[in-house]
DNA sequence: AGAATTACGTCAGTATGTTGTCATTTGACA
DNA sequence: TGTCAAATGACAACATACTGACGTAATTCT
């Protein structure tokens, strides 16, 4: 039973494996001089782009990970003045994660590189393919997602 | 600078993360009986897909990873019976990495439970969007892999 | 309102990956 | 052939993630 579509998609999740390995390197190579890993700009632009506030489970749930590793990630950069934890109107326990202006600097440096960096990754990609590889994606997190 | 192909490829990178921990999250589960865990079927698959030998940095390029965290993972699987080391002609100290009988048995134990699940898994999208997937995953890869 | 379930913070243990360093072997080249 | 750079094994330190377990707070349900 070696389908095409059966190789096809097992390639693709091999892939999908080494790219992702390949951008968290880049990612990394790329923010260095900021002072930023993966994990905190993974952190810092969710909570960037969230115009409500986010608590720690909160974010975990966006980045699809388990909160005791975004609670590792926070604390840090609390200790380090990127983030800081504000009272929740909505919760007890569970305090807001928000940006300090040293994260929101950090947040616009981010922006300053990420940005040239997209647009020159994808110069000579049509934007139907980006498209189309966006919307498989999304149907497979779909279909993996609980 | 909002360009549509901006907001989209930071999309696709996203979302590509995601993708990433789902499916290694499938894949453990899918193969916890098999007492194999994503970084064995990973190596198991290179190894198996190999004609010729492999070392253990050959499998940590092949992989996209360093050769130390390959060794660590090939120790033990030495360790647990699946692999074997063999004495390489060609390199006095870097010996080739080789599945014992043990190994074959779970590597088609691996094909046994991966195939349905690629197959039912790409049942309702058409081949041709898996195709343009592969081909931009690929042309990401390249331009990222140097 | 009271009980049961779910969510959260916290601590611990483990797996997987990285980088860095050092000694040794290989291989290429002047 | 002799030398030097690259590749390899081995060890260490660290970053990032997961799971499990526990007690407590919040929410849901009857």
């Amino acid at each position: 039973m070696h389908s095409p579509k059966r190789m096809l998609f097992l390639d693709l999740v091999l892939s999908l494996f080494r790219l992702n390995g390949l951008l968290i390197a880049e990612g990394d190579e790329m923010t260095e001089a900021l002072g930023l890993t993966s994990a905190r700009w993974k952190v810092i632009g969710v909570i960037a782009l969230s115009n409500s506030g986010l608590t720690v489970p909160g974010i975990a749930r966006v980045l699809g990970q388990s909160r005791q590793a975004v609670q590792r990630i926070t604390d840090v950069m609390v200790t380090d003045g990127l983030l800081s934890y504000e009272p929740n109107p909505k919760h007890k326990r569970s305090v807001l994660v928000v940006l300090t202006e040293e994260g929101k600097t950090a947040y616009k440096d981010l922006r300053d590189v990420q940005d040239p960096w997209a647009i020159n990754n994808t110069e000579d990609i049509p934007i139907e393919e980006l498209d189309v590889g966006l919307r498989l994606l999304r149907r497979l997190i779909q279909k993996f997602d609980k």
